[in-house]
DNA sequence: CCAAAAGTGTTTTTGCTACACCCATGA
DNA sequence: TCATGGGTGTAGCAAAAACACTTTTGG
């Protein structure tokens, strides 16, 4: 039989984005308390009927607007006294998507009194524990970005070399040499390189590119197996 | 404030070991239903006032008897029908011990029939979503071994390094070539040749080594750390 | 003396690092 | 014509892979 003791969740989210060159997460500014006016990450609780994924994807709609994004648990969080007025155990998603500068995000959700995108560089403190979870999904996503493309999720469909490099940069936090880069992302065929070029800018045009994510998976598909002994 | 609905949420431990040059997990047979006499993970709910690493500890040393065990959380499962019976979440752990032939486990818990070491490649089908719960947990490992001397939990303090390279076979599920990687595991100092050696053998006699954390923890301080750029 | 595992080096290949100049474009 | 970012190759080094025989021990 189930036991008698139960417990709230909640999901929490920690979006990236690119912009300017910079890798940021969009904090929101809390409407009530506890930590009314701090910012926060994105979040919300589980409903009693859904699933932690679908549940995830609904708060990151209401968050964002969006649909079909990138999205990943990373951590659970729960400390008995995380959340202030009571149990509250969280789970946490980190998801990547494309900051279009033309449409602003609007948040359908009442507990929200404004929404920006941060720079990682310069969180401000966070309510509850959300300091660590940001953490935490920075650490996650520098070692993610070794071994799977996550960062193609937070580009254009097309994209220059340089804007790919900048991504990296931006995730790793360090620089990285241009022409290896480019060695390296165009050894393995995982970029398909397209006719068009940049126009309109005051220097030569860059060739995009785009990520053949079928290729890809040959070569994922390749790393998963296991070799004859 | 906090939303009406609530949640029961669980610990399910998955218990790696190693004996017999194979990888083995901890196994017991329910004794209630649901899944009365079916083969599960050892789990168990949360407490109302209990942290989640707490609790998985608490779970642990319920099934074994042991603390101070490298435990690790690794993915949280909650899908609405994953448990016949309602909404419950699990929180997934994996633990590494170090399997003593002469100890049995005794699991202090009344839902046990009885508990075995199962090698990971004979795994039945399991209760509730276990079975995928167990999949995740081995991807995790395999992926952490690369870059965490994890393999070290499963060994006896003294090992030789013929053992080691079995550990390392068995989660990777492939051959090893012995001087490479013998050449690999002594080339960094993370391992310290003891005087003594095997001994009652019928063969050459093995030179037992141990795992040097300290010098392990200096190498790993230094991978953390950016260069200057 | 045999069976069984311990232990040991070298060569080849591959991937990573470091490094500097010319090109195309719009203003 | 100038400022700006786009684009390119090579040499040296280090790590990984491939590969087979001798040594020690107890029975």
């Amino acid at each position: 039989m189930l036991p008698k003791f139960e417990s709230i969740f909640s999901i929490d989210c920690v979006i990236f984005g690119f912009d300017e060159g910079a890798l940021k997460v969009l904090l929101i500014q809390r409407n009530d308390p506890p930590f009314e006016n701090w910012w926060a990450l994105p979040g919300y609780f589980v409903e009693k009927n859904e699933g932690i994924q679908e549940a995830a994807e609904r708060i990151l709609f209401n968050f964002t607007g969006l649909t079909d994004i990138f999205l990943e648990q990373f951590y659970t969080f729960g400390d008995v006294d995380r959340h202030p007025q009571g149990r509250v155990i969280t789970v946490a998603y980190y998801a990547m998507i494309r900051i279009s500068s033309k449409d602003n995000l609007h948040p359908n959700t009442p507990f929200v009194k404004k929404a920006f995108w941060c720079p990682v560089n310069e969180i401000p403190a966070l309510a509850f524990d959300h300091s660590l979870i940001f953490e935490k999904s920075l650490q996650r996503i520098r070692r993610k970005i070794s071994y799977d493309p996550i960062a193609f999720e937070l580009l254009p469909e097309k994209f220059t070399l340089t804007q790919l490099q900048n991504v990296y940069e931006a995730i790793l936090n360090k620089k990285l040499d241009k022409r290896n880069f480019r060695k390296k992302m165009l050894s393995n065929g995982i970029l398909k390189e397209l006719d068009e070029k940049q126009h309109g800018v005051a220097f030569r045009a860059a060739t995009f590119y785009k990520f053949d994510r079928r290729t890809y998976n040959k070569l994922f598909k390749k790393e998963l197996t296991f070799s004859k002994e």
